[in-house]
DNA sequence: TCTGGGGTCCTAGGACCC
DNA sequence: TCTGGGGTCCTAGGACCC
């Protein structure tokens, strides 16, 4: 297909990302069925190479499921901190084309390529070339879809997969749509899937024909006046690059339910004490802390609270949190999921006001745990509760 | 098949203020 | 006495994304 500058968005994709980053390092993973993800018994699968896709796996499906239905399936255990890096190193290359990139994850962007008119005949050679620099400089394969807009760039690239372009000109977007399923549509999850099915929608040509205010009064207002556009190929979402996080959270799913009240808090101590980190990390400080209670039977609560200055003091989180924790009703229930949160954030920068049954002295010491952390990880320093045992030392 | 972790956005009700 | 309308903030829950 040629395209021309009319066609100016890109979506980059990155092919099984987390799977081939692994086998950079461990060519024994070549060409068999591959799935990155925990080994415990509530783990699902974070990335599955082609290989085991073809035999029906994919991403967070159960892995129980996924070595049922693949019994030759590798499992790797997952290393974020290594994907950050070769994340990192893409988006180099990305913004080594253009600073008009918007990251949708580590291993996702959309880049709107008008800039470079002069310097390529027309996007699908700039998504060529791009492509051609990944597999030079990081060897990782990608994919890349090329449209008029975001919604276009986006279904295109999942076409192209694995290791390929496609384009869609202008003028066949309504032809390109016509076909694809719904659930295809960014908005279109499995709760609205069921909602539209049940009006007799498959297509994104279905979804064209409903009428403006059936589709707003099925699935809402909101969803229903930008699913009306995105139906016919209509998008005006512009590629920005992404500004800074609105909100942060640590939670954790237990091989086992937790029962113990004393258990919950120290946990919820824990997380508290992993989300200051990355707070001060991120140079943010929030205002709203978040407890979320998960029980045996997938019930979940949320709790929230909202204090009268921004905190990143894990011994504020957690005073807050717990005091949350109480309003949840957990005597004689199995808790599965403990999380905690922090929203409202400010960056640091901005004046903190101390309250007033706080010592400065707290933040000295917050602030000198941080830097020990820098440098030597989270662990490294903590509160006493948190320390391990001495069956637990390896040396 | 018993269902991760880290996020974003929307809805809806109530409090509170003018 | 039984009563408006709008704006903003807060809380809870849910859908969705990768």
């Amino acid at each position: 297909v040629t395209v021309s500058f009319e066609e100016p968005i890109i979506h980059l994709d990155m092919d099984a990302f987390f799977v081939e980053v692994e086998r950079l390092t461990r060519r024994e993973l070549l060409g068999r069925p591959v799935a990155v993800g925990g080994t415990g018994p509530r783990s699902v699968v974070a990335s599955a190479s082609y290989e085991a896709r073809r035999a029906g796996v994919h991403s967070a499906m159960p892995m129980a499921q996924a070595r049922r239905l693949c019994p030759t399936l590798v499992i790797v255990p997952p290393d974020h901190g290594r994907y950050g890096e070769y994340s990192r190193r893409v988006f180099r290359v990305l913004e080594s084309f253009t600073p008009m990139v918007e990251a949708v994850s580590v291993d996702e962007a959309f880049l709107d390529v008008s800039g470079l008119r002069l310097h390529f005949s027309n996007p699908v050679e700039v998504a060529e070339a791009i492509r051609g620099e990944i597999r030079s400089a990081v060897d990782l394969p990608a994919s890349a879809g090329v449209g008029p807009n975001k919604l276009i760039a986006k279904l295109a690239s999942r076409e192209a997969k694995p290791d390929g372009v496609a384009a869609v000109r202008a003028g066949d977007v309504e032809a390109f749509l016509r076909s694809l399923p719904v659930r295809r549509l960014w908005g279109v999850g499995e709760a609205t899937h069921a909602s539209l099915e049940r009006l007799g929608v498959r297509t994104i040509g279905d979804l064209a024909d409903v009428p403006r205010n059936v589709l707003a009064r099925t699935v809402g207002a909101s969803l229903g006046a930008q699913l009306f556009d995105l139906a016919r190929g209509i998008d005006d979402r512009t590629v920005a690059p992404a500004g800074g996080a609105k909100s942060h959270s640590v939670e954790q799913t237990y091989p086992t339910d937790i029962s113990d009240p004393a258990t919950l808090e120290t946990e919820l101590l824990r997380h508290s004490e992993e989300l200051s980190f990355r707070l001060r990390r991120a140079g943010q400080a929030g205002r709203t802390v978040m407890i979320k209670v998960r029980f045996s039977d997938f019930a979940t609560v949320a709790r929230s609270r909202t204090l009268d200055s921004p905190t990143d003091v894990a011994r504020d989180i957690f005073a807050s949190a717990r005091r949350l924790l109480a309003q949840v009703p957990t005597a004689g229930r199995r808790v599965r999921l403990l999380g905690v949160g922090v929203s409202s954030l400010t960056d640091h920068g901005a004046p903190r006001q101390l309250s007033v049954d706080r010592s400065p002295a707290w933040d000295e010491v917050s602030d000198a745990v941080g830097r020990i952390r820098d440098r030597f990880g989270v662990e490294a320093v903590g509160p006493a509760r948190l320390a391990r045992g001495p069956e637990d030392k390896v040396d």
